[in-house]
DNA sequence: TCCAGTAACTTACCGTCGGGTAAGTTCAGC
DNA sequence: GCTGAACTTACCCGACGGTAAGTTACTGGA
């Protein structure tokens, strides 16, 4: 009886033991868009459950009721993550054909459009900490390859003018690619006013510039493989 | 006595519980290389001292007896790193003056050649996974500012066309150029065959085929800011 | 030749933190 | 007032950072 009772209690500082009241379904949806943020942030390795719960105004085991283990957590908030980003950039290449110059463009565009609101989520497919085995090294694995897989398919035709392609220099490019992307995804976090689309215009600028700068630039060591 | 007292034990199986006859100079340099191999690879946080430890052959315990907390030993390594990532751009772009298109490659080539034998230092500089406070996070923030600042001089000539640069854009080329290296850092840490010079020459090629691409197209939105 | 002294290491231990589980507690609706 | 959904407290366990106290072997004198 020293505590009010508290019915009403919303966010008093009184720790509530008992039902909040909250919908699991909400629930799940916020705990998934903070382990987001967390996992993408810090990295999997360095999440913490209890932070991704205090972040939510929860305990760590109402995670591991809704989610179970933390691997199943991280794989929950891989999954809609992945299957967009993936249906963004097949979207955007199918669009114009292969070939359109326009293309990479229009792909950065897509995939600002489909990170919006969960911004993070790129760094959670794309993280190196992942423990190599594991089914969370897996399915990112899956997805990456996939990604990377379309985005080799782009950067190839830049470079086979003349049909012989260094496979080497392929595979570096598409590195370099998608280096690019995680660079400007991870100014996008850091600016978070910037819309999808100020993004893609950004883009489009600074394409032009570098581009013109590259290209008035002798490629010394061409014939050097 | 049941031991056969082992005086040329070398790298037998049996385990020596004394010194092993190894000077600490070359040793603190295993351990240094080893480290900054599993800060690079995994990241601060997930690199594990005994990880480090078994890999040079050695106890947990000696790590600390050498250099520390596991606070220092990251210092330890990111000092070296840094110090020779500073120093090879600074000479790079003092090479030519400001504003010589062939800056940035020369920038990459001394990168490459700064790091060969330590690859995985570029990550231990720029490790996301830090803790936020704290020496560590502290000093690799001195380095990463003072390299950002002589990207960003590198960077802002290719916008000031007009004298007119909006700062925004300019960050985000200098963001841009540097997920680009360490996109390329990455690849060649994945090729240990491939030498700097190599690496150099690739980049070139790269380069040349990207800024052809990227030239050709029409700056859509140039004038909205 | 024996005997410090010192350099190079290890075993055994502690505290903490993070993942994971069992058993409850509160509340809404019928 | 009973059932089930929402949530917590209290705990276990292992891994990891960190420390104290040895153990082995080389080295230079008396």
């Amino acid at each position: 009886m020293t505590r009010p009772s508290a019915r009403t209690a919303g966010t008093g500082s009184a720790p509530r033991v008992g039902t909040k009241g909250v919908p699991r379904a909400v629930r799940e949806r916020q705990i998934l868009d903070a382990a987001t943020e967390e996992f993408g942030r810090r990295g999997y390795h360095a999440a913490s459950l209890t932070a991704v719960a205090d972040r939510v105004g929860v305990t760590k085991t109402l995670l591991h009721q809704y989610f179970g283990a933390k691997q199943d957590l991280y794989l929950a908030c891989l999954t809609p993550v992945g299957d967009r980003v993936l249906d963004a950039v097949r979207a955007a290449m199918a669009d114009g054909g292969g070939r359109d110059p326009g293309t990479p463009l229009r792909v950065l565009h897509a995939l600002f459009t489909a990170l919006e609101g969960r911004r993070e989520g790129w760094f959670v497919l794309y993280d190196p900490s992942l423990p190599a085995d594991g089914e969370p090294a897996r399915r990112a694995g899956r997805y990456r390859a996939e990604i990377d897989r379309l985005a080799a398919l782009g950067t190839a035709d830049l470079l086979d003018e003349d049909g012989a392609v260094d496979p080497l220099d392929a595979d570096a490019l598409m590195y370099a690619w998608r280096g690019l992307v995680t660079a400007l995804v991870r100014w996008w976090v850091k600016h978070p006013g910037q819309s999808p689309e100020q993004m893609a215009r950004r883009c489009a600028r600074l394409f032009a510039v570098a581009g013109a700068a590259f290209a008035a630039e002798p490629p010394t060591g061409t014939s050097a493989r």
